[in-house]
RNA sequence: GCCCCCAUCGUCUAGCGGCCCAGGACACCGCCCUCUCACGGCGGCGACACGGGUUCGAAUCCCGUUGGGGGUACCA
């Protein structure tokens, strides 16, 4: 049997790397389950790890799973979605963590430190000044031995002062000495336990046989393994992934927003924000003090990202979904960030990556997630995707974005997607370069000067629009003829065969690129092609 | 500072002692195709961090150096 579980704390929405996780522990236990004959069977679970009561919220959890699903990674055991928090939130299960508690207190293997934050924090400083690590042990000198009015005592974990070894499924065997244990925290003052005891009872009672988790996590595991002992436990097996980094080295996180947007705002040059954050809706300090780097709260992020016109990096699974990639694509391209199925492949469905996976080909150094490499990925997807599943795609990106695309009936969906099939790499591309087709063009002056303005531009298109005003069936078979005039305008202009077909595009979209105008003057229709390009003659 | 992990093209990686003066993919740069943009095709640039060993033979094994990363919370 094998179990393996992924639990996320819901502090945020669900982040690539967190998917990656979950994606490696999922595939894992699927692996079991269909198993070969020599598994019996594989679970994966989901668990909630919301003890941290002030970062927490409800929305988060909800997200988490929303992404999950979308990502096409269901669990055996977990949430149930939309319904009320069950037992694999751990707020829930207060009373098992607290009986186990009671137990190691009873025993000796726990016992309540009275230290006030303030005083802990003075005992770290006098420790860095000596250049001595500090660690929290009940053998020291300086505890605080009695409680003292107004703290409230953590309960701490009397560590084993022995050497652990880790017996990792990725990184081999990693030993820590004795001396290096302290005794951490396992229940904080507001009664909640801390990560470390409550992962440790969950994994126990939930049966899970194999950790999968990032590598920031390694050390933590002697902590874990210490208490397994205490509990008289047997500890499931550790495997720790590593991390994944943005191409310049940085972690990829939400501060990364913040960045984006402050960079932008400092461009303009403007001081005073009060007009920035009447648009924003949002109070002027709140604006001071983010671009004063106070603070890097996402939702104001995106709220001045929409009146800047930032475009924020990617970061979690949902930045994703509203950029247009396609979850199994961004599933197959995470999947390649820390781990190979050896030799050549790439491309792989996530049936193909549960025949192939294995901890063996998972990586020990650190992945950088390349976005490049990503959308290349996503247009492969794209162009290998039948128009069904990219109606399925169209509908779920609408239901997360605002594009005019959105109003577009599935007939037009369809028509858009035969032609930008093969030139967008993410559906936001297409939602973005088709705007034309539902509204009034923007037009984009160098373009006008270039093709229109520009050159023998006016005529041909003059001469074009005389040749369009006559066609009797718009329609592509109707136009065809109408069509192959105008590329043998161009020619006999002097120019290039698509010569008049330039100045075509820019009436009808306001830009020089638009997929064949063929296709495009069909599915825009007689009456706007005609009147956009009558009003660009004046 | 201390503890731990890691090290192949810019990036993701193949390689698990001879098949490798290192293969693929992305990116980048040319050329071809072409009504724009793409797609597609062809080609190019480009790496075993360094120094010692071991061995007939090392990208592959060992040691050191350097470099990168993680941890060092009443966050997970």
């Amino acid at each position: 049997m094998v179990k393996t579980r992924f639990a996320p704390s819901p502090t945020g929405f669900l982040h690539v790397g967190g998917a990656r996780t979950a994606l490696y522990s999922y595939l894992f236990a699927q692996q079991a389950k269909s198993g070969g004959g020599q598994g019996e069977g594989g679970r994966f679970v989901l668990r909630i790890e919301d003890t941290d009561q002030v970062r927490s919220t409800a929305e988060s959890a909800a997200g988490i799973l929303q992404d999950m699903l979308w990502l096409g990674m269901t669990w055996d055991e977990g949430p149930v979605v939309g319904a009320e928090k069950n037992d694999y939130f751990q707020s829930m299960r207060l009373d098992i963590y607290d009986k186990h508690l009671q137990e190691l207190l009873a025993k000796g293997l726990a016992y309540e430190a009275y230290e006030s934050p303030a005083q802990l924090a003075a005992m770290r400083q006098v420790a860095e000044k000596a250049k001595k690590p500090f660690r929290y042990r009940r053998d020291m000198a300086g505890r605080q031995l009695v409680p003292q009015e107004g703290v409230k005592p953590v309960v701490r974990f009397a560590m084993p002062y022995k050497d652990i070894t880790v017996h990792d499924l990725i990184l081999g065997d990693v030993t820590v000495k004795g001396e290096e244990h302290d005794d951490i925290v396992i229940r904080k003052s507001d009664g909640f336990p801390t990560y470390h005891f409550a992962v440790v009872i969950d994994d126990h009672y939930m049966g899970i046989t194999h950790v999968l988790r990032a590598q920031e996590h390694l050390m933590n595991t002697f902590k874990h393994l210490g208490l397994y002992g205490a509990l008289g436990w047997e500890a499931p097996l550790h495997g720790h992934l590593p991390l994944v980094f943005n191409m310049d080295n940085t972690k990829m996180s939400k501060r990364e927003k913040a960045k984006a947007v402050r960079a932008d705002i400092q461009k303009t040059g403007v001081k005073d924000f009060a007009e920035l954050a009447a648009k924003a809706g949002v109070e002027v300090k709140v604006v001071q003090e983010f671009i004063a780097k106070k603070s890097d709260a996402v939702e104001i992020a995106v709220k001045l990202a929409a009146v800047t016109g930032t475009r924020l990096p990617e970061i979690d699974v949902q930045d994703f979904r509203r950029s247009g990639y396609l979850p199994e694509a961004l599933l197959n391209f995470v999947a390649l960030v820390g781990w190979s199925p050896g030799g050549d492949r790439e491309i792989m469905s996530k049936q193909e990556m549960l025949e192939l996976f294995s901890l063996e080909g998972i990586q020990k150094t650190p992945g950088r997630f390349d976005r490049k490499k990503l959308a290349w990925m996503n247009g492969e997807y794209i162009r290998k995707a039948s128009i069904e599943r990219l109606v399925e795609a169209v509908a779920s990106f609408n239901a997360v974005t605002d594009y005019p695309l959105k109003t577009a009936s599935a007939e037009v969906v369809r028509e858009l997607l035969g032609m930008y099939q093969e030139r967008m790499v993410t559906l936001a591309e297409m939602a973005e370069n088709s705007r034309f087709f539902f509204e009034e063009p923007r037009m984009d002056p160098k373009a006008v000067e270039k093709h229109v303005k520009g050159g023998n531009g006016m005529e041909l298109l003059r001469a074009s629009l005389e040749i369009l005003k006559g066609v009797k069936e718009w329609t592509k078979l109707g136009l065809q003829g109408a069509h192959d005039r105008i590329l043998e305008l161009g020619v006999e202009s002097g120019g290039k065969r698509g010569a008049a077909a330039q100045p075509i595009r820019v009436a009808v979209s306001g830009g020089a690129v638009t997929p064949p105008l063929l296709e495009t003057l069909v599915l825009l229709g007689r009456e706007k092609a005609i009147g956009r390009m009558e009003r660009m003659l004046g």
